[in-house]
RNA sequence: UGGGGCGUGGUGCAAUGGCAGCACAUCAGCCUUUGGAGCUGAGUAUCUUGGUUCGAAUCCAGGCGCCCCAGCCA
């Protein structure tokens, strides 16, 4: 697989790490890329690994794959593989794959040691108990004390002895307490400003068995006290993460200094927030679990499988990833710009192909019956390598039924009762008349009469048409299933709404089962990318059986027309 | 309002004391055997007030707005 390459980026990440190298902090550069596996991977996630991938890969650093795998309750091995068979299809190369578990034994070291100092011990509260003696954050309500903000209370088993906390971090381990009775908490200071530096939690115990470890712990790290510890362990030299981790700095950096181990530095930048996408993995859970959607890779998802069935690249993904940089900043990136990535990656790449999706059957009276033409077609007009082939061409074909109008709206070039059109690669034709269905009155056939002169298109006179539509033959037409997908949401901001049933767009999925294309197009193979000329970006889909194929609509082309006719509506 | 973070066209990102620029989107035009692609042009922005300076998006001070934090989640 092809690595991704360094693109030419620049942001403040960059400038950070180059700083760093240049005044000695650190003399190499590791990141590292630390999903939990509890889950499917989405775009924003993405962006995240990508800056990791990509800061390391600028300085000639490694990157790092660890799962975060440090709460056995909610993580599988599943996850584990799916996790990296999508990052493997982005092209992201890591040199070591990691675990959080594959700490636990050094990371319990270190936790003795702080017991040791006098900078940890064992508190027998109740989650309420802790909950209730954190203190707020705001300044305390009318009629109370008039102080900054409430700050928390010490725990009653704070100033417990180095022996009894060793005694009982021990008892813990070897799982002699019920889950929930003890944790491990640093101690710090309960009356910090900043609320997670009042004595955090470090160890909780969970009576679950871990994916990788089993039964052998009985108590699990908090990711404070595992993330960090991590990276020093690891040698990781930036920890590059969200903004949310901001707050989390301090006690980040407290747990090293504390503990004199390596010290990786954390930089925060903002996530990716997509307009029109679900982003939470908890409510992209729900609309699975709900069959709103049809499964984690429904290619209205923007998860990574989501994406990747809906035949969107993995370098079209990554253009995007740098398109809109990074920053601090909290910012919303409109779906319409990962679409004009996507349209700007496979306008390249997709070979063009004709499909009818709403078929129209022409008759084209004076050609002769039984005839049929094979007329050379150019596969990619932006790429010449791409060559040519043979589309047939025969008297009755069909046509889409948006490019047949009876009575034509202004600006309307296609085909209607007396004009004259070009068939793609093939004649020009002239509407003559129609056929009606006699109880509805609906036309069900359209007679043209062609040009033999035309043939390819041209027309030896010099005379010009103003449309060029695409056609099927019929007698050659391969009947095909097509999905065509809307956003899913009504609403730009889905993550900000709980009743997931009041934000679906009821249209997000179109099925269209009386398709007709070209017979090049019989074997295409899941994930064989086309464009339907003057339609839009299509990709077999999973679906697909030889002889039967079917495609999901990747992203539409921009549709001048429907501009139009809808400005003239209105 | 305790602490922290962030404010540049509709959206995202640049400009690191020196003509506010790029992409997406929008609008107009050119071109076209895809009403595709491409090309040209247009409109719209430095949160605010004051200060420093020949000169401020950038430096300083105050104000305003938005976001994050009180899990034994990550």
């Amino acid at each position: 697989m092809d690595a991704p390459d360094s693109p030419k980026l620049a942001n403040f990440i960059l400038e950070e790490v180059a700083k760093d190298l240049r005044t000695g902090r650190f003399n190499y550069v590791r990141t590292r890329l630390p999903p939990e596996p509890n889950g499917y991977l989405h775009i924003g996630h993405v962006k995240a690994f990508l800056i990791d991938y990509f800061t390391a890969k600028e300085f000639g650093g490694e990157l790092y794959l660890r799962f975060d795998d440090t709460n056995p309750a909610k993580e599988e091995t599943e996850f584990v593989e799916a996790i990296k068979e999508d990052i493997q299809w982005m092209g992201i190369q890591w040199v070591k794959e990691t675990y959080a578990s594959d700490y636990f034994d050094r990371l319990y070291e270190w936790a003795v040691r702080l017991v040791k100092m006098g900078l940890a011990y064992v508190d027998d509260q109740s989650p309420e108990e802790m909950s209730a003696s954190r203190g707020t954050l705001h300044k305390a309500k009318w009629g109370e004390a008039d102080m900054a903000l409430k700050p928390g209370i010490e725990s009653p088993y704070r100033n417990r002895s180095v022996e009894e906390n060793l005694d009982l971090l021990e008892r813990m381990k070897n799982g002699e307490f019920p889950e929930g009775s003890r944790v491990l908490r640093a101690k710090i200071d309960m009356s910090h400003p900043n609320i997670l530096m009042r004595d955090p939690v470090m160890y909780r115990i969970i009576r679950t068995a871990h994916h990788r470890t089993g039964n052998k712990w009985c108590i699990y790290p908090m990711y404070d006290w595992s993330h960090g510890q991590n990276d020093s362990m690891e040698g990781i030299t930036h920890s590059l993460c969200s903004n949310e981790y901001t707050i989390h700095r301090p006690l980040y950096e407290w747990f090293l200094e504390q503990l004199d181990e390596f010290r990786s530095r954390q930089i925060e930048f903002s996530r990716l927030n997509l307009t029109y996408a679900m982003m939470s993995k908890r409510k992209v859970r729900k609309l699975v679990e709900m069959g709103i959607v049809r499964g984690w890779d429904d290619p209205r998802l923007t998860t990574l499988r989501g994406l990747r069935r809906r035949g969107v690249t993995p370098e079209a993904i990554i253009n995007f990833v740098i398109q809109t940089g990074e920053t601090k900043n909290d910012s919303w990136v409109e779906m319409a710009q990962l679409e004009a990535c996507i349209r700007d990656d496979l306008n390249k790449r997709a070979q063009r192909r004709m499909a009818v999706l709403h078929p129209l059957k022409v008759v084209i009276d004076n050609y002769p019956e039984g005839q049929v033409e094979w007329m050379d077609a150019i596969n990619n007009p932006e790429d010449e390598s791409a060559g040519t082939r043979k589309v047939p061409f025969s008297k009755v074909i069909y046509i889409e039924q948006d490019d047949f109008r009876e009575t034509p709206p202004p600006k309307y070039f296609r085909l209607y009762p007396g004009n004259e059109v070009r068939l793609r690669y093939a004649y020009l034709i002239t509407c003559t008349s129609v056929t009606r269905d006699p109880l509805t009155g609906a036309v069900t056939e359209v007679h043209c009469t062609y040009d033999p002169a035309t043939r390819g298109g041209d027309a030896p006179d010099g005379r010009k048409v103003k449309s060029t539509i695409h056609w099927v033959s019929a007698q050659h037409a391969v009947p095909t299933e097509v999905r065509l997908y809307e956003q899913l949401f009504t609403t730009d901001k889905p993550d900000d709404f709980e009743d997931l049933d009041s934000i679906i767009n009821p249209h997000s999925l179109e099925v269209l089962t009386n398709c007709f294309v070209e017979p090049s197009l019989a074997e295409a193979k899941p994930g064989d990318k086309f464009q339907f000329e003057r339609t839009g970006y299509f990709c077999a889909d999973l679906d697909s059986a030889p002889g039967k194929p079917v495609f999901n609509r990747t992203v539409t082309l921009k549709d001048t027309w429907a501009k139009i006719e809808k400005s003239t509506k209105l």
